[in-house]
RNA sequence: GCAGCUGUAGCUCAGUUGGUUAGAGCGCUGGAUUGUGGAUCCAGAGGUCGGUGGUUCGACCCCACCCAGCUGUACCA
């Protein structure tokens, strides 16, 4: 095809959206078969639905218009509905329970992987496309049903490498922090911003959080955000229930009910403190300590559609971004309870809770730690014989080793310099020389990288074999598996 | 959305107070080596200087607008 140079397509990725290589993609397989294990060990079952789904469903459809919301991505259908990517996996998930309501035993305890996508402006270690791992129960009401979640949550993260401490798995109540508004005398018309300054302690502190509530903040750009612009009596209420938090005593939950004011006095705040204590003395009573599940006043989570209890896991080790600079990472998993979700199409209630962990932020803080590599490479190389290349390949195959025949057309040295581009740990050579005497010859190209970094001039480069080995072609298994043990690939 | 910064080769960047054929390193291709990657040397390809308009004898450089990217912030199921 011949094209006009200035017709020519850009060759670029949209933004927020990336390329995912052999390394990543063999960390990320291994984190989602880890936590498939624990989840199906607890009893939950798999359950698939597409990326597209009819936009009402979603319920992403703008108020008055005909027109889905901007923060997910859209089409219309050739019968002109209009379709979503999906945003999340719990949507689908009330969707799904709302259509086959009859069928499902109740409680309904599903487990969901895959790719989301959101319309929003990308972010550093914040994309439009990541993946999730959803684990909800439909139909019960059960505080059990929550401390479930969190239990398997901290399974799930120790199963993955985490120690005890390096993470926390932390939960809140939305009645507890609404009946707390309510005992600082605080307008419904102010709970969106104060909600949402509280929830950004973590990342702003406390006088961020104290600027928000009040007038408002400049950040580091200049730009302005308007506050709540709340009284100071207020403000000071506010800071002093999300204390524990600030103060990250260690012993949180035991602190709640000294914190939560006339809270306690409303049946709200009864309810919301009682359905902290339930769940989170059934996972102590499970031998799950305060530093794995704690109550933290200061998680909120989104505000659209949580009723009640609240979850959020973070991890508490330093982890250093892409410029290696240590920066704070948020939550790596979160959920809560939505007991409305289903109603929306079937009109009944349906108590359901559930945590979603942010596979993609999982996988880029624990990377860092352990890097997972796909086994080592072998590739044969082909002289002459393409045949006798794909036999040995198949023979190194069978012995369980991840073996390729070189299937390009281009001359020896390149192949190796394939082979070195690929990263493989050893090339096989069989040549006219080495067939007439029925021997191979094994290259350590690890090894041979190293002793090059010795070599000074021409005629030392063009005169070293090293780091390699000519052997009996019958053996050709046992003298890889040899080479690759010395190699400690 | 708002604010700040940045757009020069595939990548990372240099480019003097506005001056004629826009450079470097890395990478890429070929060669030194028709059976040796990784070292070294030689040669080569590769650019509408983000776009449009303006100022000027003359613009990569100055001005305006637009676009894109980055960072912060807002929103975020």
């Amino acid at each position: 095809m011949r094209t006009d140079k200035t017709s020519r397509p850009k060759a670029r990725l949209p933004r927020g959206l990336r390329d995912r290589g052999p390394a990543e993609i063999a960390a990320e397989r291994r984190m989602l078969e880890t936590i498939r294990q624990v989840y199906e060990s607890w009893g939950f079952e798999p359950l698939e639905t597409p990326a597209l789904e009819y936009t009402d469903a979603l319920g992403k459809f703008l108020p008055d218009l005909d027109r889905p919301n901007e923060g997910v991505f859209s089409l219309k259908d050739d019968d002109g509905q209009w379709l979503s990517l999906r945003y999340d996996l719990t949507a689908p998930l009330a969707r799904y329970v709302a259509e086959n309501f009859q069928n499902l035993p109740k409680p309904f305890r599903r487990y969901q992987v895959g790719q989301v996508w959101r319309n929003e402006k990308p972010g550093p270690g914040r994309y439009r496309e990541f993946t999730q791992f959803d684990a909800d129960t439909i139909g019960s009401a059960s505080p059990a049903a929550d401390a479930e979640l969190l239990m398997m949550t901290c399974d799930a993260l120790e199963a993955l490498g985490l120690k005890r401490g390096e993470y926390v798995v932390k939960m809140n109540s939305r009645r507890l922090v609404d009946a707390v508004l309510e005992a600082a005398n605080i307008e419904p018309s102010k709970r969106g911003v104060v909600l949402r300054a509280v929830d950004k302690l973590d990342r702003l502190g406390v006088d961020g959080v104290r600027s928000l509530l009040g007038k408002g903040r400049k950040d580091e750009s200049g730009d302005f955000t308007r506050g709540a612009d709340l009284a100071s009596d207020q403000i000071e209420l506010v800071l002093a229930f999300i204390q524990p938090s600030i103060s990250a005593v260690s012993s949180r939950f035991d602190a709640t009910w000294d914190v939560a004011f006339g809270a306690s006095s409303t049946d709200i705040g009864e309810q919301g403190q009682a359905e902290i204590r339930d769940a989170v003395q059934i996972a102590r009573k499970c031998g799950y300590s305060g530093d794995q599940i704690l109550y933290d006043p200061a998680v909120i989570r989104g505000l659209e559609y949580y009723t009640g209890p609240v979850f959020e896991a973070q991890l508490t080790f330093p982890v250093a971004n892409e410029a290696g600079e240590t920066i704070i990472f948020g939550s790596v998993a979160g959920g809560g309870r939505y007991d409305d979700l289903v109603a929306r199409f079937t009109g009944q209630q349906v108590p359901a809770t559930g945590i979603s962990i942010g596979v993609s932020r999982l996988l880029s803080a624990v990377r860092q730690r352990s890097d997972a590599a796909l086994s080592p490479l072998v590739i044969v190389l082909t002289m002459d014989d393409s045949a006798g290349s794909f036999a040995m390949a198949r023979e190194l195959r069978e012995a369980g080793l991840r073996a390729e025949a070189y299937v390009g057309t281009r001359k020896f040295g390149d192949q190796l310099k394939y082979a070195d581009k690929r990263g493989a740990a050893i090339a096989v050579i069989e040549g006219a020389d080495e067939r007439a005497a029925k021997k191979v010859t094994l290259k350590d190209l690890k090894r041979g990288a190293e002793l090059s970094k010795a070599i000074e001039s021409r005629e030392q480069w063009l005169g070293e074999r090293q780091a390699q080995a000519t052997v009996d072609r019958e053996r050709l298994v046992q003298e890889v598996s040899a080479m690759l043990k010395r190699g400690r690939w």
